[in-house]
This record gives C-alpha cells, structure tokens and sequence, in this order.
DNA sequence: CTGCATGCAAAACTTTTGCAGAATC
DNA sequence: GATTCTGCAAAAGTTTTGCATGCAG
C-alpha cells in the first residue's frame, strides 16, 4: 500500500472538504493505533503533538469522518465511544471481547465465509440491504480464564 | 411458560437480593416491551404507575440487573443506553437494523446454526470462552428502500 | 430489627454548540 | 477573499453518587 493516497483522501475529494492539520492529525492517530481509541485517547495523542487542538475540533472531526465512512464509532458500553479507522473491506470480521480485561481480538479470515452466507440468507428472508455488520463474541480471554476465577465479577458490563 | 417463577427469579435467589417494588416494575415493563427501552424511556412508563421511582432507581435498578445477566445493555450509538430483557437461550439471535428508521429486527432462527458453528471455531482458534455475543447486521430495511433515496444521508451513524 | 434499597438533588462525565478569529482553497 | 474550520468556553444530556429515610427479609 505504498502507491498514491490512502484511499480515504478521494472520500475528502469528492466532499470538498478541507485537509487541515487537525484531520490529518487525527486520521493519523487513528490509523498508528491498531486499538479502539476513544476521543478522549485521541484527544491526549493529538494535543501533545498539537497543543491547541482542543477537544471540540477532536470530536467534530470524528463525526465528520463517521459521516463520510472513514471511520466507524463503536460503542462498547462504558458511556463513551469508541473510533476505529475502517479499510476499504469494511465490516467483515469478527470481534472478540474479553468482559474481563477488556482485550479485543478481531478474527478476519474465519468468520467471513459464514458471515457472508448468513448475510445472503438474511437478506433474502426480510428483504433487508445489507451494508455493514457488527459482531462481537463475548467471554474470557486465554490469559483470564488461567489468571482469573472464571466467575462474573459482578463489575463489568456484558455490552460491547 | 406459565409454570412456575419467571427465570431471573432464580438470579435474585442465588445473589440474596430483594425483590422490591421498583426492580419489578422495571423488569416488568421490559418484559411487556418488545422494544430496546432507553433508561428514559423505562423512567417515565414507570414513573406514571409509580410516580415516586425515581431516575436514580431506574439506573441503579438496570445496573444491577446488567450485572445479573438479566438484562442486556446495548449501545445505538444515539448516546443513550438500550435495556433488553434476556431470555434463557441468550443472545443467539441476529439484529438487523435499520440505519434509516432505526428499525430493528431481531432474527433468532436463521442465524443460530451458523452462529453456533462460528462460536465453535472462534473458541478453538483463540482460545477464547465465549459467553454470549451480539450481531448486527446494519442497512436498510424494506420499506426504507422503497422510501428512501438509498444513499447515505449524512446523518446516521453506523453504529449499533 | 438490621441492613439493603430508595428518593432526591447535586455532581460527574461525555458530547454538542455558539461565536469570534484563523486558516484553507 | 470568501468560506469553511478551529478554539474556547459554556451548554446540553446522560449517568452516577451522597446521604437521610424507608422497606424487605
């Protein structure tokens, strides 16, 4: 992926919509980070390089770039949101989430075959167009169910 | 169904927790609704029968019962949380949910072969002991497509 | 009775908005 | 040079918490 733009800079084209040094700024947090920032954490990132991007900036730019399907805001149920920049094959993997520690594993390859086919069927049978899809497996990491009880904690939330 | 306690009764027996005017009310009025209720939502249906539940109450009430696997708390990503009464055979359903209308159909036959399938790979794979999950499939729905214009409006959020 | 649960109101957080000034195209 | 974007601060919402009182077990 070293030849021309990312392909997210035609999306910026066909809006003229302005490239400004905050946008750039955040899409590159965003894009460094293999993890589900929050605007908070990208908020911290983003100011220590550019002090004056305030928090504002930060969570406009992220509606703007959630609108024009750069970016995917996920929730994952501690009352704030998370942002994930997508790539071009969007959607298409699966999501695991630890209620213990909180890690994400995301599973590209091994759900596709079977999300696919369940895309097809569901669609088919409610008459539904389907553009994007979200799934998440919830349990215990490897690590958690050694180090851990196995039991609910009775603290965290089953929602992601 | 009519044999016996409800399911969750058990979980307030297990956890020595009483069984109070309110947290029947609460659990009441999501068991009526087949509908995602935001915490609002539950607040003011309960609030007309017992006018002295207070907001704190309906928040602390669905915290705890969060906590007990009673209820599922989802995110729509409208800032607000969605409470779901769980069924015994939780969370083996698919969403479809419409990014137009809101619209949201829950799917509970097709999906679960396939969804057990995934669950049995995915375990093995990472492994991951998986406890419940959650899919979406997001798009427009029938009438939406009939409707609307079909392209994104620049409004919605994807997220669900 | 005893301790958990409630109600009220205030606090804490996340996210949004208004407006003057700045930067981009 | 006009328009879009930013930064600050204040507002708007949702959710949480402290504390005195009430109620279930």
């Amino acid at each position: 992926m070293r030849h021309g733009r990312p392909w997210w800079y035609a999306r910026f084209m066909e809006e003229g919509i302005k490239f400004t040094l905050p946008r750039k700024a955040i899409i590159d947090v965003l894009e460094r980070s293999s993890k589900h920032l929050s605007a908070e954490d990208i908020y911290f990132i983003v100011h220590k390089l550019y002090p004056n991007i305030g928090f504002a900036t930060v969570y406009r730019t992220l509606d703007l770039l959630t609108r024009l399907g750069i970016v995917l805001k996920l929730n994952f149920g501690d009352g704030r949101a998370r942002y994930e920049l997508l790539t071009k094959k969007k959607g298409m993997h699966v999501h695991l989430v630890c209620e213990n520690c909180g890690k994400v594993i995301e599973d590209g390859e091994n759900g596709n075959d079977m999300l696919k086919k369940m895309e097809e069927q569901l669609s088919k049978k409610h008459n539904f167009k389907i553009k994007n899809l979200k799934v998440y497996f919830i349990g215990e990491c490897e690590k958690c169910q050694k180090g851990g009880d196995g039991k609910c904690h009775g603290v965290m939330e089953q929602d992601h």
